[in-house]
DNA sequence: CGAGAGGTTGAGGACCATCAACGCCAGTGG
DNA sequence: CCACTGGCGTTGATGGTCCTCAACCTCTCG
């Protein structure tokens, strides 16, 4: 498994990691580059926050135990995404973050990121700026979930997928898909059998086809008409 | 109509208002106060974010426009709550906050607050602790809207303004409920007759008392066990 | 009093969860 | 090579939950 590789220019933490463009004498925020195995916990849910991180390369899900032994998972992390930015509120993860593939992370201890946040303003403003942009997605994921029926919160999922890799340079109208039906499922409040329903006729409709592992969306235009209905 | 008002020792941007505790030289962090009348906007969807703000007195709630007339609304402002914090990814407000019955709140200057987080490593810290307190309440609001029934919403809905009130120094057992049913479905993911049914049938079983626009939470521990919340 | 907003209650139906069976594929071991 | 196995995905039947539509009630205010 080949999994993509993100350049460091177009990664969220970007500005975070080499805030002074050109300069140097500061130290670097990337303490480690970690690998982890399909499966592998990149932090674990209650565990005390050491570090943020930014995906060098492969996909996590985000995902918050309820208590009960299930999970609802918060969010999808591609090339280039920071995770465990919601721990900075109470020094402890909330959530955590499973790898669906083998994946490649940089690791920014917590502690260093505070440091460079003291020192250089912008890093402070990134910081900032990272976890209003999670909370402003998080806000319209709750609105998703609340207001849209199943067709609706599916096809807005595959446009969210696909707008994500069109801007890392990747196709947006081809990709794979390295979750499960449970775990999307899981993500939009859905069972696996719904997920399974709505993909099954948006491919008969012509709208995507569906290969193991990976999707084409084949008529965006009509997956936006789907996706923008509200409900009620 | 007499609103509660909160002491600012107890509001959640107390630190960032008052960073140097009996020192001062610096600029004060609030530039106003407003008042709002019941209805009035504190901010508006898609506007220029000015400022952030916090509430001293009454309440307000925070809804995301769905671009079809609808609204999903994200969250109630309690005395001592922050607001507008995640217009600070893009410099636009993503949701508008709209008073739920004459307001009173303290305006900070975004440029000012940027100011006081260059110049005060705790302010920039306390700052990103608000917004990542933000993030991780979004996202088990949508754990909640994905995986839990009409009951258990509106339960925990219940016991999550006790706990609130509660932190605030005032009865967790009685408070007021200004908002309307409708807008307790627009934050729940119900409509209003869903929600006017629960709470009815909460009464019936003795588990709360409804009067005009108040509520008294009777047996907490039942309503605790409809939520499914693991006791603390 | 009448009007209107907010709230409650009832009947019926749509949508999605649940339960169940089956197909497909990869890996494993005979 | 094949059978076996288990994980994953699909499809069908059925029922429950909550939405929709509608009537009615309560309270406030002019």
């Amino acid at each position: 498994m080949t999994a993509l590789q993100m350049a460091c220019g177009s990664c969220a933490m970007h500005r975070l990691c080499h805030p002074l463009t050109g300069a140097e004498g500061w130290l670097d925020a990337v303490q480690a580059r970690r690998r982890l195995e399909r499966g592998q916990k990149l932090f674990r849910a209650g565990a005390p926050q050491a570090a943020i991180f930014a995906v060098r390369a492969g996909t996590l899900k985000v995902s918050a135990p309820d208590g009960a032994g299930g999970h609802f998972i918060v969010r999808f992390l591609l090339p280039g995404d920071a995770a465990g930015l919601d721990g900075l509120a109470g020094g402890v993860h909330p959530t955590e973050a499973v790898a669906l593939e083998d994946c490649q992370v940089c690791e920014i201890p917590r502690v260093r990121a505070e440091i460079l946040a003291e020192g250089i303003p912008t890093v402070g403003a990134v910081l900032r700026s990272l976890i209003a942009s999670q909370l402003a997605g998080s806000q319209v994921h709750s609105a998703l979930l609340a207001r849209h029926a199943a067709g609706e919160r599916v096809a807005r999922f595959l446009l969210d997928l696909s707008r994500r890799w069109d801007e890392r340079g990747y196709s947006a109208a081809s990709f794979r898909l390295p979750m499960l039906r449970s775990e999307i499922g899981e993500h939009l409040g859905l069972t696996m059998e719904s997920v399974s329903r709505v993909l099954s006729d948006f491919q008969s409709r012509g709208w995507i086809r569906l290969t193991r592992g990976a999707i084409a969306l084949l008529d965006l235009d009509q997956l936006r008409a789907c996706a923008a209905i509200p409900l009620r």
